[in-house]
DNA sequence: AGTATGTTAGCACGACCGTGTTAACATGGG
DNA sequence: CCCATGTTAACACGGTCGTGCTAACATACT
């Protein structure tokens, strides 16, 4: 046998050459050719690895969600609520470069995914999963007595998640750390509001 | 002279036929080929009138501003404070046809502008209009009483703003009537909450 | 009617695109 | 060693890209 690739591994250094090529010249700047000059490699073994570039974007956002995730699970044991929540919601905004550049592929896969399938259906998951996530949350508050007891959680969810993807938004048109507090402030104002 | 072509409507039209394009095909299906072929024009002919395409995707999204804001004068003259924000933010959310395309041009060129000097600087424009937007709307609130006395007008603004987008763009990928009611009793409940 | 001028269509150019294909290459197991 | 096999590089193909440029066209004014 050939050479010995770490074909995950692999996979994953071209994902983050996409990330690093969306980040410096937005989703339009996205080519095999781009992202494997980025990455180091001839767009043969590229190819050999994401048959297309659909292929290419679709494995960029998963390991969004993945890196993500992986963040967020070291949290899931905190047993305090607030504290739980606050800190996996840290993990979802831009506060650093990682976490920008996750949230730009994000925003740069929503704005093509109107015409892909493919995309569009990575987009519906990962909204569904986030929402999900945000439910859990305020299920989680609620059953330990910190939101009101007539709480809609349904609605409670809807806010919650729309002010983390808004406030990520803003955050990535603003870099300024001082916005950043302020939407780390607006969070914390958010969730205790849900006291009634 | 020759013929008498209205500028600004032929402007207005090209740019209509970019939304249509994002809408169709995402941000990358975006060219000069593809908009002239859909404005039903030759590109020398657009090309007279937008020199680049960087200048096509700004007036694309001028246009939204422009359509958005023709929108909200028309309730500028409503006395009545909580309904003046209300009508305001619905022209701002994605609930017809019309409006979702605004909001897909919108997520198309927050996408495109790190690559952009000029796309960034369009972004960020519509950024700060829309965030005075919601801090007039906030003050207007507190000065007719309807927030708690002691409420932060900044950080109020921070939140209303990231909600509308938030709800925005979740209403883009949920297109479901029953979501897009949701969000409006979502903002209700928000704009209700700062009393406190 | 003649002409100046705004408008249009269309081509040329070099560059890059996504996608095949194919030949060289490197390396682990026999 | 050798050779089977996974990996890489490189090119070909047809197509589209952004952008200049030019020749034809249509019309309002003199």
């Amino acid at each position: 046998m050939p050479k010995l690739i770490n074909h995950d591994k692999r996979r994953e250094e071209i994902a983050e050459a996409t990330w690093r090529v969306i980040l410096a010249e937005g989703i339009s700047g996205v080519s095999i050719r781009t992202v494997a000059a980025e990455a180091g490699l001839s767009t043969g073994s590229l190819r050999h690895v994401f048959a297309s570039k659909t292929d290419l974007l679709v494995h960029a956002m998963q390991l969004v969600d993945q890196r993500a995730w992986k963040r967020i699970r070291r949290h899931l044991a905190e047993p305090d609520p607030r504290a739980l929540t606050l800190s996996v919601i840290r993990e979802l905004l831009p506060l650093d470069a990682e976490r920008r550049a996750e949230m730009e592929v994000n925003i740069a896969l929503i704005a093509e995914a109107p015409g892909d399938d493919q995309l569009r259906q990575v987009r519906d998951e990962t909204y569904e999963v986030l929402r999900d996530a945000c439910r859990q949350l305020i299920t989680n508050l609620h059953q330990h007595g910190l939101t009101a007891p007539d709480v809609d959680v349904d609605e409670a969810t809807t806010a919650l998640h729309a002010l983390i993807d808004g406030l990520a938004i803003h955050m990535l048109i603003n870099p300024s750390p001082a916005f950043a507090q302020q939407a780390l402030q607006t969070i914390e104002a958010g969730i205790d509001g849900l006291r009634g």
